[in-house]
RNA sequence: GCGGUUAUAGCUCAGUUGGUUAGAGUGCCUGACUGUGACUCAGGAGGUCGCGGGUUCAAGUCCCGUUAGCCGCCCCA
């Protein structure tokens, strides 16, 4: 084979994009109910767009950007993320009136340079929701809400939400200065590596896997034990809202999240099926972002959802129905009634059957084999004898029984 | 970006210490079946052994490189 997909990269056959679309169908109905329009935006923005709101300290912008400079000598990066080309978007449109909210629900591919593994692509697909210029707790919880019900929705069995609070920017300057200090004699023996990984941003410290670094950690307080009042005030009625609604969840003090415009609420919902990589979905309140590109201070809270994940769920739960089936595949059992073939399939096909016929025109065996592999439900079969009775053989292709049916209750009997 | 592992027919795989024309199951095609798929039986087609070098009289098998998948780290959806 000469050519093969990009490293990272999927095709989706029919037999798979019907999944999609169903996912699609359902999570635009769902966040519709929400009062969430669908918002659609470019795969590609200006390079700098990412690194003033993702932040230069996270990894997903300073090594996983695919970028380039295109003809005009633009910056260019493909979107690595979802939130800040629908808050540029909405900026640019002017859409919203002081103290009025949006929401917005979008699919979009994203982009990153990653190695490959299971849950991990690059080009990986999200469904993801904003909802700009509500402060209240309740704008937190309408997203979880969202989320937990899609899941639930698409039988998607046993989930967790996780759920933290990592503050405002001042809460979290401090909580660093507490994390560098706790951790300051383990530092000292640690590869450059690791030492800057620290200095950049001590928080992401506290979801490492590495054994010794856990046991240096332990005792520490959790960012939630330290936030200034108001974000303490926020962060317990979302709780108390969640818990009102029966949302189940669980304190985690070490989400954190990877991107740096994450403000108090942070939040994701795991699964036990994914591996490695065992968030479905990850978000949270992102108050600075809006300023960090030059619109006015405006609150906001969003989450991205990753689509193969769910799918991979679902495939592992074996919760993924078979796909839709053909009605109907009209055989000619000899070559005289091909003309009536034809003009049925298409009379079939008006009534709203998904309808095919053999287009080689070959033998009765062959049309019947090809009925067969075509996944049709009903074989109609048409020769000299249903011409002069006007009623059509009709096979049954899964438990092979016929019967004779005029070709005017034809429609009401496939239906 | 780092480490490990895998790559043989459309699919799932076997292939002995390097040794004739590389096998199986399944799928596919043809026929038994002159208006009928799935079952049975009998035939048949199909392989650059991921790709590129090297060692050797001889490489699917050994060595180096490379591409891709998978797993872990990292990162995150």
């Amino acid at each position: 084979m000469r050519y093969q997909r990009p490293r990272g990269t999927e095709d989706i056959l029919p037999d798979r994009s019907w999944l999609w679309r169903s996912l699609e169908n359902e999570f635009f109905a769902l966040t519709a109910q929400y009062g969430y329009g669908e918002i659609r935006t470019p795969t590609f923005e200006d390079y700098e767009l990412f690194v003033r709101t993702s932040g230069d300290s996270s990894e997903v912008v300073n090594k996983q950007m695919y970028d380039f400079h295109d003809k005009g000598d633009r910056h260019i990066a493909l979107k690595p993320e979802g939130t800040a080309p629908v808050v540029r978007a909405w900026l640019e449109a002017k859409v919203s009136l002081p103290g009025s909210l949006t929401r917005y629900a979008y699919a979009t591919p994203v982009f990153r340079h990653e190695r490959p593994q299971k849950g991990r692509l690059r080009e990986p697909h999200q469904f993801g929701l904003e909802l700009l210029g509500a402060t209240s707790p309740l704008a937190d919880a309408e997203i979880i809400e969202i989320v937990v019900r899609f899941y639930e929705l698409i039988g998607i069995g046993k989930t967790t939400v996780l759920l933290n609070s990592i503050g405002r920017s001042e809460t979290r300057a401090r909580y660093r200065e507490i994390i560098l200090n706790h951790v300051s004699a383990w530092m000292k023996d640690q590869s450059t590596e690791n030492q800057e990984r620290a200095a950049k941003n001590p928080l992401r410290l506290l979801d490492t896997k590495d054994e010794e670094l856990r046991r240096a950690l332990v005792g520490i307080p959790t960012i939630a034990s330290v936030l200034e009042d108001e974000s303490r005030a926020h962060f317990d009625r979302l709780q108390k809202t969640l818990n009102e609604r029966s949302i189940s969840f669980v304190l985690q003090a070490d989400i954190v999240r990877g991107l740096d415009y994450y403000s108090d609420t942070v939040f994701e919902v795991h699964s036990d099926q994914l591996g490695a990589q065992g968030a479905l979905c990850g978000g949270g309140r992102y108050d600075g972002l809006v300023e960090a590109i030059g619109g006015p201070s405006t609150p906001a809270v969003g989450v991205g959802m990753g689509i193969e994940r769910a799918i991979i769920v679902l495939d592992a739960l074996n919760k993924v129905a078979s796909p839709p089936r053909m009605d109907a595949f009209v055989v000619s059992a000899d070559d005289e009634s091909w003309a009536e073939v034809i003009r049925l399939v298409s009379e079939l096909r008006d009534e709203g059957f998904s309808t095919t016929f053999d287009l080689d025109q070959r033998g009765m065996k062959q049309q019947i084999k090809q009925a067969d592999r075509s996944g049709a439900r009903f074989a109609v079969i048409i020769g000299a004898s249903e011409r002069a009775s006007g009623s059509a053989t009709v096979k049954n292709l899964d438990s092979g029984d016929q019967t004779s049916i005029s070709f005017s209750d034809l429609a009401r009997y496939l239906s």
